[in-house]
DNA sequence: GTCTATACGAAGATAGAC
DNA sequence: GTCTATCTTCGTATAGAC
């Protein structure tokens, strides 16, 4: 039951694939479906058969690392205070660190976040895992548990100049000395 | 020698204001010049008379908080580290609170930024300043200065949420806390 | 399922009248 | 200095052939 038809697969991972690449190097604003059917190897034509307009192929980009935010969110919550902090930081900077090629997508997005509501639920559970950072309702914490992860966003990026594991430190660390004061 | 043509900086002035609005609310990629001229009040092409080209509107739009980062660079460069760091931390918050509504726009034009030459200057100070903020030549260091920054950037958004010393607060306290492990 | 061809609109930018 | 009109290019989307 699992045998899907693999060149449609195919074709459809191939433009997921280079949008991906292209919303990295170029933005999502200034990346074209011209731009990723070339890169794809198809026409623009075949792009808008397996996806309904460019919003429904970043909804298709941000997938997997959406699919893991609401796991995480799902996991901590109801968990006591202290506890879900805890465990919403480790589990956010391996996220950080497994999809750091997408994360750095949504910093380009954000100015016009409102107007796709293919990514609603990945806002939802953005706001809700800055709750779950801060640790606590006081204003400031959750303002810095926000900075933190617009900070992590920009910092994702360039991924040749650093490494999965200095990626990670560098996660770690933000996050417990802007949250934790440890 | 003050007199200049009223009429002239008149116009040339209401479009950087109403520019500097409509980046804020819509990022600098979905802005349109037609947006800009109409609500300047006068047409596109008179814009473009104005600046030769959007990049020219950008780079008129950040201009005054490009200059005071180039203040603050030359205030700090220089002193013993230690000294341009504390410097640094307070000057950049007084920028951050006093230029909030350009700040943020920095953060739509972070994937192209280097396809503006306009504004070279203007990111090679930025760059100085995340190692002056920094404190050290460690490298971990000065990733959590450019995080700061960055996270920074989003968190001046959101001008009817927060009154500017709550703003003030925000960034004093994620500076030191990122960076002075005070 | 994928392609070529094409329509449609909007964007940045220019020319020339006033 | 500002306008209208126009040009060119580009992005989105559709129609219909294969």
């Amino acid at each position: 039951m699992a045998v899907t038809t693999p060149a449609r697969e195919r074709t459809r991972h191939e433009i997921v694939r280079q949008a991906m690449d292209l919303f990295q190097a170029k933005g999502y604003n200034a990346t074209s479906l011209q731009d990723i059917a070339t890169a794809a190897g198809c026409s623009k034509a075949t792009v808008l058969y397996h996806f309904h307009g460019k919003p429904a192929v970043l909804a298709a980009v941000l997938e997997p690392a959406a699919v893991d935010l609401a796991a995480l969110i799902r996991t901590v919550d109801g968990l006591p205070r202290a506890v879900a902090q805890e465990i919403a930081i480790q589990q956010f900077t391996d996220l950080a660190v497994k999809h750091r090629g997408v994360v750095q997508v949504v910093q380009d997005i954000l100015p016009v976040i409102d107007e796709i509501p293919e990514i609603s639920g990945l806002i939802t559970d953005g706001m809700q895992l800055s709750g779950f950072l801060a640790g606590s309702d006081d204003q400031l914490e959750r303002d810095l548990a926000t900075l933190a992860i617009n900070g992590l966003l920009g910092e994702c990026r360039h991924p040749g100049e650093r490494t999965d594991e200095e990626l990670r430190t560098l996660c770690d660390t933000a996050l417990r000395r802007l949250l934790k004061r440890a």
